[in-house]
DNA sequence: CCGAGCTGCGCG
DNA sequence: AAAGCGCGCAGCTCGG
């Protein structure tokens, strides 16, 4: 698995700073930068790492030190805890190199040869720091004990130990793109949270009027759930019947008849009682009510913007994960409520069908990129002949990338393998490797966690002679477990990496933009993002640019442009498509 | 009263 | 129609 060699042309600062010391031109310097008290030590470095000098700045002189250092790449200990402050001054840095979230990569990747320096700094296993301090009393003793060590002596020595690990590894090119696009990642997800969504709260709360009802006077439940849950009570002939207590509901419906052995949507859709529709309703209510009613809105949305904490990296593949709010879980029906300022547009783009894509141009199966070529891989499948339907075509490279094994998805998985025999090879060894306890790495390097103690005593008792059938049976089945996971792992930490990519592209070449006049800014936004298109939210596959209306079709070209800067990037010219769908509206509904 | 664990459901 | 991956969050139950 070689990187294309074509990988690193035009790309601007991902390349530039993926190339680092290696590149023979002068590259832009490195700083590494530390907290003395209420100072900040900057040391400038050269290409091989020397130091070559030392600088004390207060900490009110310290954005325009960095403002005077453009090209600069920082090396800091956590986005987070350097950024917003930067970004409160008006000064947004090009590059940065995240010791944190660099460590974590470099301590697992299978691609460090040698990781004994980097598992023993235990420090730089810690959470990232958590910069906002609207926090109660309670929490500031959690803040302060968050975060790995900020001053310059432990930045020096981790970011020695790092440029070590990747200079010895078995591949110093890919791990150097990883860690670029995973630190451009953490600035991002500092400034989405800056910029924030824009979102409507008035055109929220007539969605929740709509769909729930008038809202409750105090405390009580909105008019169209109490009809709905009165309708579930006289339906079940149980005045007193709980809707909220699972156990409690279960009883209820087993005294009516209804002998479902959950409560879950799918199952109670099973039964015929007139109950049961009243019921499903109720509960889709509900779910909206507790999750993103009116109490969300309060909490979430200030200024006309919602601003989640993002966690880059928060998951083990390398996606991210996000802190309060529930960024990644913003039901579809309220994407009306996201809303571009007056004078403002959204840009509104998703890859279609991402990880299907990823598999084909990592394993190099010409014939699954074939049917990838058009807008609907699926369609594409269907057209090779391995299976008869769209439908069967999605759950199929599903089932492929996820490990089903029985139903629909299992059924198909012997066709998709005759037709797509390397990309199935690439996930059914990764299945393999993971079931039998070893590790995976995404296409850049990015390796999966070791077995935990846990499973490796499960697997040990089920060795012993004196086995009993429910300790094999149950060593069969966290090992199938596992491997579903490291299956799942390569493909979703891979599109992890195309994302990131995309977005970092995209983040240089937004920048890049010229300004509106202040008049015609929203100012919600940040003093750095208010007159220039500005990345507003990302999730996955998707991302969210909000711009001044007359750059809406120059930033529509951007998106399209960093999507195929990041499959050259990552694929070089293997040739595979990463179709957007792109819509440029107002809104952030979908259609 | 608090926290862990479970269930269910929203997102990809 | 609901198996197979990854999350966060709300509400409930139950044990301490």
């Amino acid at each position: 698995m070689r990187l294309h060699p074509g990988a690193y042309r035009g790309i601007g600062a991902l390349r530039a700073t993926a190339e680092s010391h290696a590149d023979p031109q002068p590259a832009p310097a490195w700083i590494a930068v530390g907290r003395d008290g209420s100072d900040v030590v900057a040391v400038r470095l050269a290409a091989d790492g020397a130091e070559l000098s030392r600088v004390q700045v207060s900490a009110r002189d310290f954005a325009a030190f960095v403002a005077a250092e453009p090209e600069t790449r920082w090396v800091w200990s956590d986005t987070p805890a350097w950024h917003p402050g930067l970004l409160s001054a008006s000064v947004r840095v090009a590059r940065a190199h995240d010791l944190r979230l660099c460590h974590a990569i470099l301590r697992d990747s299978a691609l460090v040869e040698d990781d004994r320096g980097l598992r023993a700094a235990r420090e730089w296993d810690a959470a990232p720091s958590v910069e906002d301090v609207s926090a109660t009393l309670f929490d500031l003793e959690e803040i302060g004990a968050a975060g790995p060590p900020d001053d310059i002596d432990a930045a020096l020595a981790e970011f020695a130990r790092q440029r070590a690990a990747v200079d010895a590894s078995k591949d110093p090119g890919r791990l150097r793109l990883l860690l670029a696009a995973e630190s451009a990642g953490a600035l991002i997800a500092v400034e989405m949270r800056i910029a924030g969504l824009p979102w409507d709260a008035a055109e929220h709360e007539r969605l929740l009027t709509e769909i729930l009802g008038a809202r409750p006077a105090a405390g009580g439940m909105p008019v169209r759930m109490q009809e709905l849950a009165e309708e579930v009570r006289i339906e079940l002939r149980d005045p007193a019947a709980s809707l909220d207590s699972q156990p409690k509901l279960l009883r209820s419906l087993h005294r009516a008849g209804v002998l479902a052995e959950s409560t879950s949507r799918w199952e109670l859709a099973r039964y015929e009682h007139p109950a049961i529709s009243p019921l499903i309703q109720y509960k889709r209510l509900a779910r909206l009510y507790t999750a993103n009613g009116w109490s969300w809105l309060a909490e979430w949305v200030r200024d006309g913007r919602f601003r989640p904490v993002y966690v880059p990296a928060g998951v083990v593949t390398g996606r991210w994960a996000s802190s309060g709010g529930g960024a990644l879980q913003i039901p579809r029906n309220l994407r009306p409520a996201v809303k571009a300022d007056p004078g403002w547009a959204l840009v509104v783009a998703d890859v279609a069908q991402l990880e299907p894509r990823v598999l084909a141009a990592m394993s190099g199966d010409a014939a699954l990129a074939r049917a990838a070529r058009g807008q609907d891989l699926y369609a594409g499948i269907v057209d090779s002949g391995a299976v008869a339907t769209r439908a069967e075509a999605k759950v199929a490279i599903l089932g492929a990338m996820y490990g089903a094994t029985t139903g629909d998805s299992g059924r198909l998985l012997p066709a998709l393998r005759r037709t797509y025999p390397r990309a199935m090879a690439l996930v059914d060894e990764a299945a393999r490797v993971g079931q039998q306890g070893g590790v995976v790495s995404t296409w850049l390097g990015r390796t999966s966690p070791a077995t935990s103690e846990g499973w490796r005593e499960v697997q040990g008792a089920a060795a012993e002679p004196d086995a009993s059938a429910a300790d094999e049976a149950r060593a069969r089945r966290r090992a199938a477990d596992r491997g579903r996971f490291t299956r799942n792992f390569v493909v979703q930490g891979t599109a992890a990496e195309w994302a990131l990519a995309w977005l970092a592209d995209l983040r240089t070449r937004l920048a890049a933009m010229p300004p509106v006049e202040a008049e015609r800014g929203a100012p919600a936004s940040g003093r750095v993002f208010a007159t220039r298109p500005h990345l507003a939210f990302f999730l996955h596959d998707e991302i969210i640019v909000h711009t001044p209306a007359e750059r809406a079709d120059e930033v529509a070209v951007a998106v399209r442009e960093a999507a195929a800067s990041a499959a050259r990037l990552l694929f070089g010219d293997f040739p595979v498509d990463f179709p957007l769908d792109l819509r440029i509206a107002q809104t952030a509904a979908k259609d």
